[in-house]
DNA sequence: GCAATAATAGGACGATCGTCCAAACAATGT
DNA sequence: ACATTGTTTGGACGATCGTCCTATTATTGC
């Protein structure tokens, strides 16, 4: 039985359209094309196009949690995990650069779709909690989750304005900046002093 | 000749659904359904969606430089005009947690419409050199561009996990926090400490 | 080995897309 | 008053959209 292949190519092949052109500008017949099937072979997996994007959705959060259990497995400091975190953005730079970060981007979408969709933010809260969960162990207590979105919202930044200007120098040099103020983080445990600039 | 009236209410609509509902997704039809005119009509004006698309960042630019130059015209500190950029994502909460920033939704799909386009950073690059000039007046010298750049991202990423977890306590916060820092960046010219948490 | 089920192809369907056009209407200059 | 120009309408056009359906081909359970 090929299908459940096949099943996960369509899955696999969405996530990557709905990330590089948009849920809405990608079409059944695109996907199709792409995947070398038919169309009607498409619609017989997934009966309507919000099926397929809940399979897609389901498909980065098992990713994405792979990922980060993987950085958890990996027997590294929690600054060194919140700095593997951090280095997406220039790892994944040739993409990020044309299609911005495939979290935000999608999170923006589904807002517009539907404002009280839980799944807006749901593969922000697996990054968000994981976070959280880093800065804990640094020994951060009642911060960990501002600390968390703060990081969050830094890459998201970067992400939008490295790429609307086309600018990798920029993006480097405020992952490295952010590198430094994890670092700051260790170091003033609990402190609200943090070095943001020069190095 | 009513005609320029009729332009002008056809970009301004089309700003409007563009920021909305996004470029891709905004049909001719949309528009001419909410301006109350027939399809022919809207097509006399802007033979295609691309010239459409231009006359908007061109009218969202003359918009953003008019509030640019009353805020310089307001004789305020630079650090409280900074303040009241920031204070725009709580002023457009309402629409921001729906449909997120405006310039920065507009810039991710001009760069997936086209990575090299000049347009997709042509709104962020007017704040980005005012708020650079605001940092000088403050007589920060070096890092004027790099603080303005930080203040940018800061807000963008605010925007998109506020409006991801539709969190507005979350945004007054993170704002709060930006608040004091651009008063620390006055007490503390040139250095490059900066206070970030608490208050 | 044969019925039952799943997978796939190919295309029909109504709707809507961006574009374009011909005709009616309004405004203008002389 | 009339010719000219600009505005507006309504719809035609080919293409593509998401959805759905019928046949044909694989796969499975017994």
């Amino acid at each position: 039985m090929s299908s459940i292949k096949t099943r996960d190519r369509i899955v696999e092949v969405a996530s990557e359209l709905f990330y590089t052109q948009g849920v809405e500008v990608t079409s059944f017949l695109d996907l199709a094309k792409q995947l070398g099937i038919s169309k009607g072979n498409l619609y017989h997996h997934f009966k309507t196009k919000n099926a397929l994007l809940n399979a897609v959705i389901g498909h980065r959060l098992g990713q994405t949690q792979e990922m980060l259990d993987g950085w958890e497995g990996a027997s590294l400091a929690p600054e060194d995990r919140i700095k593997r975190y951090l280095h997406i953005v220039i790892q994944n730079w040739g993409k990020i650069r044309f299609y911005g970060c495939p979290v935000g981007t999608l999170s923006s979408e589904l807002v517009k779709r539907d404002p009280d969709s839980e799944d807006a933010h749901k593969v922000f809260s697996l990054f968000r909690d994981w976070l959280t969960r880093q800065f804990v162990d640094m020994g951060i207590k009642d911060q960990a989750d501002e600390f968390a979105m703060r990081v969050l919202s830094w890459s998201q930044g970067v992400a939008i304005l490295g790429s609307a200007f086309g600018d990798f120098d920029y993006v480097k040099k405020e992952v490295a900046q952010m590198n430094l103020w994890v670092d700051k983080c260790r170091v003033n445990r609990g402190s609200s002093d943090i070095k943001t600039l020069e190095e």
